[in-house]
DNA sequence: TAGATTGTTAATCGATTAACAATC
DNA sequence: TAGATTGTTAATCGATTAACAATC
């Protein structure tokens, strides 16, 4: 399946989604769902989670839905590494902090925060919310050491290229950049950019327009 | 101009990422650039740099680009309230933290947190990074009193539809969501959800597509 | 059976890009 | 003038939605 045209990033991120509204519900014994009410609790229409979970090769049943547990099954084989992956985390700040907090050493298993770069001499070699704090120069060793395949940018904007040029240069092949300015990557490596600012700016545009 | 059909967020968004790339430019003494330098530089085409530009009704010279001043003032025109506008912060954790330190009191004008909320007694009635924390019983009360129009949802999962239901009750008509969880509002509020865990797990899954 | 839902194609919608005349 | 860039339309591309036969 899904091997035709490869599945975008946008139909991930919803699968992605749809398997952290889907958790709860077993955990409370849901054991069937249908399109129209993981839609509901998704956001989106009923007919975009049939395609998405068309698109993963899960199958449902007409007139009783989907099964909980095989369709949380079905997206972790698709999203998952099956051993897990290891992420970097480049800036130990206070969004750094905050990104560590959710990411950090307290995970059994999935993506884990493994180890942390920051400039500052009081961070390296610390051990921060339960990571390890390295000085930057040790990028390369570290991220083959520890296997490590994503990077997470958390530096001011000045630092952010630098932070990306040795990501790559470690191996890394997938980049989140909290960074306030578009980074450049080589071809080969995933970069998607959470900036706060643009997203603030464009959410308080749309409440002015609604506003009154 | 860009009455006919109502500019998009995208398009919003990419303004304000073009204007943050101008403004060291033009501390730099730059007078003019042309589209596909600025393209360059936010990491878009410059087809779609002069696409927007011109929906803006921003208008340049051929042969000689855009007067950069001009140019950054009419994105102002079109993106910032004359007057500032006034942004509530709910959840004064981790995450919390590191965004009032990006829009706290520093900030001279723009958009500006005037107000942060939070359960935790040891918070309420205290000045957080240059902010006042108030109990979240006195939102509609805050809010109105500060004009604020923007709501920065920062708690986790299972309070983050309290705090929607809460700012727009008191009037707000733009969220940015950075709980782990879909929000409902009523349809005349704008919401924007930075998912961070969907967004990593997009990244590391292209980035285990493009390892080896 | 009657009613409701899935799986999937075709239609629609919106956003991006290509192209090029106008212009400096 | 020759060369390069803007402004803007048409073409393309991709994503979402509508629709409905198949199915339980």
């Amino acid at each position: 399946m899904a091997l035709t045209r490869s599945t975008s990033a946008r139909t991930i991120s919803r699968l992605s989604l749809y398997r952290r509204l889907l958790l709860p519900w077993q955990t409370e014994g849901v054991e069937r769902i249908y399109s129209h009410q993981l839609a509901q609790a998704a956001g989106v229409s009923a007919a975009q989670v049939r395609r998405d979970i068309m698109e993963l090769g899960h199958s449902g049943t007409p007139n009783t839905g989907y099964e909980v547990r095989g369709l949380i099954a079905d997206i972790a084989a698709c999203i998952d590494a099956p051993e897990g992956q290891q992420v970097a985390l480049v800036g130990v700040g206070n969004l750094g902090r905050a990104i560590l907090s959710y990411f950090g050493s307290g995970r059994k298993r999935g993506l884990v925060i493994v180890a942390a770069f920051d400039v500052e001499p009081e961070k390296v070699d610390r051990v921060l919310l339960g990571c390890r704090c390295y000085r930057p120069e040790r990028m390369s060793e570290v991220i083959g050491a520890e296997d490590i395949s994503v990077g997470i940018i958390a530096v001011p904007a000045e630092a952010a290229q630098t932070a990306a040029d040795q990501l790559t240069g470690a191996g890394v092949t997938g980049i989140l950049n909290f960074a306030p300015v578009p980074i450049k990557v080589p071809p080969m490596v995933y970069v998607d950019h959470m900036d706060i600012t643009v997203k603030l700016e464009t959410v308080a545009y749309f409440a002015r327009r609604r506003k009154g």
